[in-house]
DNA sequence: TCATTTACGTCAATGTATTGACTTAACTAT
DNA sequence: ATAGTTAAGTCAATACATTGACGTAAATGA
């Protein structure tokens, strides 16, 4: 016997749902298990982000707010709330720019590096391996792989808005 | 010639990483395409997924907020808000329950269920094909299962968390 | 039966995320 | 040179997410 409605099930759309459901369940469990993973350092999933993108030697010299922003995939507003907390707790230091007088440019504090290379790191690469354990290294690579392709599409359906959203303007002041 | 920091690449360490870094992007640009797909109708990417539980077949009865909340891996106190927002707007009633006089009854209302089926669920179709163009219904099969797995392990790691943070309890009493 | 425990939902505090509006500064194209 | 545009950062409003604390109700166990 056929199932009636199976001809619903494993078509692209439908496992398009799942997929998006699981990316969904994914990103709520992600900012959930790892804020744990990292909260005796007090910290949060977000934080060890940003502390993971100053910790570059790219970023030896720090980061400005945008750049962070464009780096990690938020907005500069939010940033901007992120980093003054992180500030308050003395995890990052802000200056001003010698280059351009509107950008505050971020750098790790020697405490806030003491807490991410001593205390963090290893909390994370625990974190890791305990999400990763019954993954090859080629099952990363892949799963990665993915990630990445869905990751540029959404930026080209962000990019594909804000240019449509400008002709709207356009369109309007004429 | 090797690169001298050849070592340190394709790693599992540096490999997850990296998987991670963009699990953490993919969240961030899911809430916020996701969000826009459906901003014309008055939703939210979280609506859309308290709207997508409340369609099935399954939960033609209605939810409960903890249901709802364990369905959607988020916390019961957030569900909550979100529930309240949603009633507000008319998308959702919330009811007593016949059987548990603790329990209120999450149903999707006629203009709800509207909203859903008629203006909601095109666009979230249209935004599947979007991010998905170029994935064969074998790379989503495959994305879904890696998914899954990194989803199974979060599972997992936040079960123990919770049974240790309990021995820590009965350590502390005793 | 009656005390203990567990479960359901909400309130409060805090952190993270968005957009819109604004100031200031740098750039750009006459 | 100067007007117009773009870019950097912040403030405000709103939504989403967590934990902790609480009141009420159901379930459990002696």
């Amino acid at each position: 016997m056929v199932n009636p409605r199976q001809n619903a099930l494993n078509t692209k759309t439908d496992l398009a749902n799942r997929l998006f459901f699981r990316l969904y369940q994914c990103a709520n469990m992600l900012h959930k298990t790892g804020s744990r993973a990292v909260e005796d350092e007090g910290l949060t999933t977000q934080q060890w982000a940003v502390l993971g993108a100053l910790s570059r030697e790219k970023s030896q010299g720090g980061m400005s707010i945008g750049d962070l922003a464009r780096y990690l995939m938020v907005s500069r507003q939010n940033l901007s709330g992120l980093i003054s907390r992180m500030e308050r707790d003395g995890h990052v230091s802000v200056a001003a720019s010698g280059q351009d007088r509107r950008s505050r440019v971020v750098t790790m504090t020697d405490s806030g590096r003491h807490v991410w290379q001593d205390l963090a790191l290893p909390k994370i690469h625990g974190y890791y391996d305990a999400i990763l354990a019954d993954f090859s290294v080629n099952d990363v690579t892949h799963a990665l792989h993915y990630l990445l392709k869905i990751l540029e599409n959404m930026q080209r359906l962000d990019a594909q808005w804000l240019t449509a959203d400008d002709g709207e303007a356009v369109k309007a002041l004429s």
